[in-house]
DNA sequence: ATGAAAGCGCTAACAG
DNA sequence: CTGTTAGCGCTTTCAT
């Protein structure tokens, strides 16, 4: 690999010496005209490029905001991480995604602790609330976000959903069709997501004077799989439900497939309603009903968390949520007379 | 923020030098057992992470493989960034993504400069083929490949598809299927992909004695807006296309959602067929038909590639193109008798 | 207007 | 077995 050409060599050309070549080359200080002109002559025939990582060792800006993922590959992942880029980038940040299962594994502990060094701020989307991590990040004092989380308090800025009341809106929303047999598929309770969700959704059922049934509540994983399995072993029950609330948009893609596959029919037959309103939702056959979650503002929020935390602000460690907004279309619809009359 | 524990500080408690307590951690060369002992529970108290940046200052390795994508959002990129992510993880490394529309512009060459020396080697994701960072990595001799790249050659190892000739497979279908005013839904060409296929596209009119008519030839971008505008263009001829071939699969959504906002079915009035088979296409309606991209065998080449060049090894700097496979589903189907006697 | 010294945190090479 | 010296590339004092 070939060297890459430093200072001091830009210096040498320049006939100055290496302090003097950082100062005409970063602008500040006193150089004289001449010896500037020779410098910058040099460094654009070396091709010079101040090393970075050097620069960070001594402690400056990176201007590079750290997105600390796990289970790279959700879909919801990747809009917020898009809607987070893009936001970083209009206010003149870079993006640097970093995916691990956990943080706090010790192969890992290095890389996250240098990526916290080399970046300015950390946002960590849908963490995981059993990760040691957080508390290190907690006591640490980086400039730190957590987005999408609703898991155990931590002392730093949260910015998610209203995961308890959109899911309420969602059920009532079922409840409002008639229905009154609604299963809830469940995701990963990392995030603590899904088991607000699953509070809403009792939440619902209780304030309509349902009783839970446990057989209704299924799921594991937010994804397809997940999603199709789920909605097979609701197929099977000897009294199925006639709705299905999906903790998340992908689940509710799976269970459709699933309902399909067995020769049923949406919603005529069984209704789906998801949650997150990815872009495809609208693509999807039929149609998905779901709660929309206000992508563009919640990153909005979140970036400029931290970068106000990264410039020196303040920004108290609560939680700030953000509502959802039911968007009806095709995937639910009137229970039907036959099933309704089952009860 | 709390300044993380140094190597000295731990060395302070155990009552030895630095360069001790480093040999300790990192287990090598000779440390009394009493000694070892004192530095790891002085590391263990103080909770001390050796400086990742410090160490690749020096030249160490990181284990970080660096994936530099531009236009992040696009869901074709997200699965190929997905794949490449499992397979690195499957070898060891952890994976860095960094976004960029271009890494050539001068406010970011610092960034790029540092992470190309922070990571151990780099995969360069559709990248844009005029970029002058090519330029600059082709010299540099930093371990590197390009992925889903078809623009100009580089001195560099490029994993790709088989472009042209997949495109000319996608068309011969529709050809098969009685079409002959069949349109083409571009890209952009920044990575030359687009360029390609298009390319393929003509290749399989020509074949099919059928010439080729600019105005079936429209597009922009690979998105869905970009599809949904163009198929609006088309709807608009005097003598529409019977079949339209999308650049990628996500131009064909849009395209499908011009077509139905029309009024007309897909396949009955027009057939859609795209290109990358990213899983969401059998989900959407009509289920897509479209081209598959044999990803997780082209993310382990494109990981193994680079994972060998980091290591020392050789890796020739040609390009490999993968097949890719028709997947008929039901977007495409036989051209009606009206359409096609009014040719 | 310019430079020398010192240090960011770590470790290879070379003494003890 | 352990410590000293030196240096990765840069920049902030503090001279001159």
């Amino acid at each position: 690999m070939r060297k890459t050409s430093k200072l001091s060599e830009v210096a040498k050309i320049a006939g100055v010496s290496p302090i003097t070549a950082s100062r005409a080359i970063r602008g500040v200080g006193y150089v004289s005209e001449s010896a500037r002109a020779r410098i910058m002559e040099a460094a654009a025939q070396l091709n010079y490029t101040p090393d970075m990582l050097a620069r960070r060792m001594r402690g400056d800006k990176s201007n590079l905001i750290g997105v600390f993922v796990n289970n790279y590959g959700s879909l919801v992942l990747h809009e917020v991480t898009r809607a987070i880029s893009a936001e970083a980038r209009a206010r003149g940040y870079d993006i640097l995604l970093f995916n691990a299962e956990r943080f706090d594994s010790p192969a890992r502990a290095g890389t996250v602790d240098m990526l916290s060094k080399l970046c300015d701020g950390l946002l960590l989307v849908m963490p995981n609330g059993a990760d040691g991590y957080l508390d290190v990040l907690e006591q640490h004092g980086m400039p730190c976000v957590l987005v999408h989380y609703d898991a155990r308090t931590v002392q730093l800025p949260v910015v998610a959903l209203e995961n308890r009341n959109g899911a309420r809106l969602a059920v009532e929303h079922l409840l409002a069709l008639g229905h009154r047999r609604i299963a809830f598929m469940a995701g990963t309770s990392h995030t603590g997501q899904s088991d607000e969700r699953e509070k809403g959704y009792k939440d619902a059922l209780r304030a309509a004077g349902i009783r839970a049934d446990a057989s209704l509540v299924v799921g594991g994983a937010f994804n397809q799989a997940a999603g199709n399995a789920a909605a097979r072993q609701l197929l099977e029950l000897r009294r199925p439900p006639t709705a299905i609330f999906a903790a998340n948009d992908e689940m509710a893609y799976g269970a459709i497939d699933a309902i399909h596959s067995r020769g049923l029919k949406v919603p005529a037959d069984i209704s789906v309603i998801g949650f997150d309103d990815i872009p495809l939702s609208s693509h999807v056959f039929p149609p998905l009903t779901t709660m929309r979650q206000p992508l563009a503002e919640l990153a909005a929020r979140a970036v400029g968390d931290v970068v106000t935390l990264a410039q020196g602000g303040t920004v108290a460690p609560v939680k700030t949520a953000f509502p959802m907004e039911l968007v009806i279309r095709q995937s639910t619809g009137p229970v039907l007379a036959r099933t309704a009359g089952e009860k």
